[in-house]
DNA sequence: CACCCTACCAAGCATTTGCTTGGTAGGGTG
DNA sequence: CACCCTACCAAGCAAATGCTTGGTAGGGTG
């Protein structure tokens, strides 16, 4: 039982058999949920016997955690690169949101995966890099708005914590109606988006 | 096995063995959503066997179902005072949006269900009322708002299914992170939550 | 041709899950 | 005391679920 192998142990003909079993289970937690999910509901989607999907992954948690950290890894590249520019508070905070928009639309799948599932999967060891992700991300949002409250570029009669828990909430349960290829794109849907929080929707 | 009685058969001491274990389910399903929630959880959380449940109701669907009905029949209820009251389209929309930050504060376990588990059940005929509740909701929430651009009360300027959704998710996102008897009540947290929707949080 | 490797099948096992069945303790009522 | 009702227990069943084991078809390589 080698089995499991590493991720894409060859290199060259399309996408592997192995990968494109990974995007399957993972449309398939996206709409169900990881428990709601059985492996046989992902052989049957392959085409294949549920014991099959074990030449491919050690278990079915071992996919999660693969398309998980995968994910995040490079939404946290495309943040640290944010946070290292040259720009105002506010708007590193403009342009966080916007990758953030753009991940629901490019990497739908473990975006709803995270949102559903991140709270169980953390429970589990396996899964603790969740949770120091969770503060690192829950650091820089903060940090970035206390700088833009200290700036003068943002209000500053509002209570933080929920402005934070405000903007982040708008921002990812969007993964719940947004689809990839719909009649918004993700770049006009942050527009408004950013508009809104900003501006407000009253008039005047 | 006349089992599963009426809700409350009796009429005199207190909260009866039937709630109280209603209100557990509750509180567990709240927790872990319904399909992850096992009866022997429920049993074990009320200090009995799983079997025992079953004569005080039907099935684990007959618990959620009587959850959700009685929940979303009383916050109905309010919803149509306040659209048959006499106030502008934005002051119902505002008032709309306060009682449902009440309802997240007074009926936490049925609006985090609802929230987890409303698309899932939905599939089920028996939940086929919340599909119609959702259709008459979504009515509701959206008239007020063209109502409230056209008035001039509100901006005309942006995509009113978005910024319904922008509401709508905002709003009821909250269950995810406001706990009853914390530090901001319902009205606090109502409060902010409106002044940052109507007024923006960038300065000036 | 012999060998090996990838991707799969066929069968099944242990556990969990929702629910059923038949029974019982204990309090109230005639 | 006889009777009944509520709230439970004890035991277990059928289905579903994650995963294991041993085997095989078929293509590539020496």
């Amino acid at each position: 039982m080698s089995a499991a192998s590493t991720p894409d142990p060859v290199g060259g003909s399309g996408p592997s058999r192995r990968a494109e079993l990974l995007a399957i289970a993972g449309r398939l937690f996206a709409e169900r949920g990881f428990r709601n999910t059985t492996v046989r509901d992902i052989a049957d989607a392959a085409g294949i016997l549920s014991g099959s999907l074990y030449h491919h992954f050690d278990s079915k948690e071992s996919m999660v955690d693969e398309l998980l950290d995968t994910f995040q890894q490079g939404l946290f590249a495309e943040y640290d690169d944010i946070e290292a520019s040259d720009r105002t508070p506010l708007a590193k905070l403009e342009a966080v949101i916007r990758s953030s928009f753009d991940a629901i639309d490019q990497h739908h799948s473990e975006v709803a995966i995270f949102q559903n599932d991140a709270t169980y999967l953390a429970g589990f060891e396996r899964f603790g890099y969740l949770i120091e992700r969770n503060e690192r991300f829950e650091k820089l949002w903060r940090g970035l708005l206390q700088e833009a409250v200290a700036s003068g570029e943002l209000r500053d009669d509002l209570d933080i914590d929920l402005v934070y828990r405000f903007i982040r909430d708008t921002v990812w349960v969007a993964v719940n109606w947004y689809r990839p290829g719909g009649a918004l794109s993700a770049t006009e849907v942050a527009d408004q988006y950013l508009s809104i929080l900003l501006k407000g929707i009253s008039r005047g």
